[in-house]
DNA sequence: TTGCCTGATTAATCAATGTTATTTGTCCAT
DNA sequence: ATGGACAAATAACATTGATTAATCAGGCAA
């Protein structure tokens, strides 16, 4: 099969991408495979000869605890068009799984393919550059609302980020999402014991803000809820200098 | 001036260098310059026409807040040999600013050269991306700290990280090193309030794992500290695959 | 239906952290 | 030497979050 659309867009949304760069992404020949929830996509410390990029659901980067092996910290969630392992790519191996979050599908990449195109197609070859900075730029805004936010406004940037980015790709409704994760999942990605996400939860509904049930989330206040976590999605929108 | 030596040992640490590559960038020009403690090395939102290396000092990645300008959050720490704004390369502008952190001298690498390197030096290249990947890496376990560790082990994460990445580049003695760091700078890099950061301090020296007298810390029990921290290098000693 | 499992929810208590205020120590300019 | 500025250190109190336990609701197999 071939790569996704929804990559070919992410792209085109931050720079110009030439007929010659754009016919080498479509010649990419991907391996479609489907994963049930918390299903292993990439496993941590060993070296990959491929990599992911999700075409459907959502998956997590989870890094087990040293010395704690019942207890894991998620440290990025990726939504499609996301190449959820790519700096796999570049290093000699991960040191966290990517894991599914609910059922998910990927498209999966040979290293050899992206090889070809460091070699051969340099403009492309900063283009897959910079959606790893992407990631980082993410990271960097977790340790901001981490640092700065507590509680709900914490919980609350969190939908903010995942709604802006599921809705870039159109895999969002008119502000209403789902979100495969468990309170002890959201526990999990914002360090906080899964009965506190409960109690950030409900203050998120007593506020009026959200409506959620199960994996479905609709957003009843999109200002109230931005201004309450803070929310300014430039670290999402970064575009490359054309050039 | 030339490049920076740190940068290259760091490199070929993790990858071997053909002659040619070394060659590349060693006729790499650099612009030296001097920052005074604080001063802005890098501003955030503007387009940059060149990245900056370490070459003494160190430099901290420094995140304002919106809607609360007093405030701020540092999201990355750069030691001699670091390039701390290559993705400014890559990117459009940063979404943070990079400070001086104590007394700080850098080299300004213009992007042309860099452009050069993308275009003709795909090896070289790949190694460049690998640069920011380990920053990402770093990224990641500063979440998983932020995440899984309390005040003082957190606050112990963070030196045995420093104390590591001073030692891989010769800037560190024998279990000591200077930390130019305010109280109120930690608190800004660790999510606590000023007072917590002191707590945290007075409980690592209470434990008899370090001492610390203005900025000069001394590590008296480095298996003590590594341990209460569940400190684990790996993630800084990434390696890239030979291939 | 019944029972069982899992996750969400709530309550009560305790530990960690924030806030405000005060004191101490050190450096520096006069 | 003296005073001022600033950072570190300490104390008292308020708030946030963790822990433990119990209850509730829904899905699912026998």
């Amino acid at each position: 099969m071939a790569i996704t659309d929804y990559f070919v867009r992410f792209l085109q949304r931050r720079d110009s991408l030439s007929d010659k760069d754009l016919a080498r992404l479509r010649a990419i020949r991907t391996q479609h495979v489907s994963f049930a929830p918390g299903e292993v996509i990439v496993q941590a410390d060993r070296l990959a000869r491929r990599s992911a990029m999700m075409l459907r659901g959502m998956a997590a980067r989870s890094h087990q605890l040293v010395g704690r092996p019942e207890e894991r910290v998620i440290t990025a969630l990726h939504v499609p068009g996301d190449f959820v392992d790519l700096h796999g790519f570049v290093l000699a191996g991960l040191e966290h799984s990517v894991v599914a979050v609910g059922t998910a599908e990927v498209e999966f990449i040979e290293h050899a393919e992206l090889t070809d195109i460091t070699e051969n197609f340099p403009h492309l070859t900063r283009l897959l550059w910079m959606a790893t900075l992407i990631d980082a730029s993410v990271h960097r805004q977790w340790l901001v609302a981490a640092a700065s936010l507590r509680s709900s406004a914490h919980l609350a940037h969190l939908l903010c980020e995942i709604y802006t980015r599921l809705n870039a790709v159109g895999a969002a409704g008119d502000l209403q999402f789902s979100l495969p994760l468990l309170q002890r999942e959201l526990a999990d990605i914002l360090g906080y014991s899964p009965i506190h996400v409960n109690r950030a939860v409900r203050d998120l509904r007593d506020r009026g803000l959200i409506r959620w049930s199960g994996a479905d989330i609709t957003i009843i206040d999109w200002k109230g809820l931005t201004t309450l976590a803070r929310f300014d999605p430039s670290y999402l929108d970064i575009e490359r200098l054309s050039r």
